[in-house]
DNA sequence: TGCGAAAAATCATCCGATGTTTTCTTCCTT
DNA sequence: AAGGAAGAAAACATCGGATGATTTTTCGCA
């Protein structure tokens, strides 16, 4: 890709892990030593050790060493939380065209396979939506039932999707537009086709809650602006 | 999060480009003179410029500057290609039912939407691969296949999240499995679909064409296993 | 044996200097 | 005056060494 050294060294070290000489939990060799064998100095190795730990794949500890991470996927999805945060009104659709596709998916199979126990904890985390006393409390336990939801889905790559596109940037554009009484009906329908295990129901609900969402940003794109500080914030 | 001056200076750019007094192909203060407003040394503030260039967040020209990116979604997602290559073998699972559920949406979305130059371009595709000659040219032809079904749909981001999940790695580990005779027939049978704007049918081959892959993979998860290097390789 | 202090190891940060690339300026030629 | 080439300037890339901070280990003492 690039030719700087740094770059170079960030790809030696991904090919270690990809070949599976280097394994998760692995410790780096000291700094002055990898510098050495990599055949850069001491300041170039630490800027691609850098790199690599914004891409959570090292994790280095002053005094103690520099690690191989767990390289979970989920984890190392959350670092596009950025990305989406400062994306502009046209990608907002798109991240919300996807999370209605993934909220779809997973009402479903949430319908499905739900157990006693995970239709207990939606009802309490309905419950707790239903007398939130302020915006945060509302947005929390919205953001929680859909989290509850993509984990009765059992895939925790998905599940960090989800959380990823419904990032509270982008639900906070979005909520202060919303009428709780409505949202809170609108999960109840969900719930209700969860509880009696009909499928197309949940789905159907689902559907109909997201696209409520979805429409009302397509129809009103100006509202999503990415909000701006006033002029003269400190750096 | 942390607490290291590289990651405070990290967030604190981060945090001028959300705020929009940062903004896409701005040019950055020079290393000597940011450093200096964000009061640490310029190998410091070097390391932090290089994880957001690792992030797609920043992009450094020798000679020239140091500009914010367009930050484009599509590609800040790219930078998890090698979350995703480095993944073992049941989350190779979650990304192929992630992969299923993208593929089956944009199916749909394509059989309603597509034009007539779409499903030429479809045609063409699948006649280069039921006529490749090598395995490259087979996974060739057989991932663009996908990629114009999803650019079909109209989400740049969908797109570059199937092209996250499909990734070449993820498919070469399945696709060494695969019949070629039957993928094109499968593919065919999505193609059908779509030409006669059958929403249900094309949904409903997509679903076969991947959860044969799925299946397979579940069935024998033992041949999915991260290939490793033989002992003894440089480094 | 147990505990605390000293020592070692390691990453974090800083400084200054030099190399490389790009861009801008200036001046010469036509 | 226009064009271009040589030089100067600006900016990032890399380097080596030095010092600070934190964790781990060692070792002596009670």
């Amino acid at each position: 890709m690039s030719n700087s050294k740094v770059d170079l060294a960030i790809s030696l070290v991904q090919e270690l892990i990809r070949s599976g000489e280097l394994r998760p939990g692995d410790r780096l060799p000291v700094e002055a030593e990898l510098a050495a064998q990599l055949g850069l100095s001491r300041n170039s190795l630490r800027e691609a050790v850098r790199a690599m730990q914004a891409m959570r794949i090292l994790e280095a500890r002053q005094g103690d060493g520099t690690y191989i991470s767990d390289l979970d996927p989920a984890r190392m999805i959350e670092t596009l939380r950025f990305a989406v945060d400062v994306s502009g009104p046209q990608a907002v659709i798109w991240f919300l065209e996807i999370r209605r596709m993934i909220e779809l998916h997973i009402a479903g199979i949430a319908a499905a396979k739900r157990s006693e126990a995970d239709l207990e904890r939606l009802n309490a985390c309905h419950r707790e939506l239903s007398q939130a006393a302020s915006f945060d409390a509302m947005m929390e336990a919205d953001t929680r039932f859909h989290v509850i939801l993509a984990e009765i889905a059992g895939n925790p790559i998905l599940t960090s999707l989800l959380e990823l596109v419904s990032g509270p940037t982008v639900r906070a554009r979005v909520w202060r537009q919303q009428d709780l009484a409505e949202v809170c009906a609108e999960h109840a329908r969900v719930l209700a086709g969860i509880a009696a295990r009909d499928v197309d129901a949940a789905k159907h609900a689902m559907w109909t809650h997201i696209s409520g969402v979805l429409d009302w940003v397509v129809a009103h794109p100006e509202e999503l602006e990415t909000p701006k500080s006033p002029p003269g914030s400190s750096i």
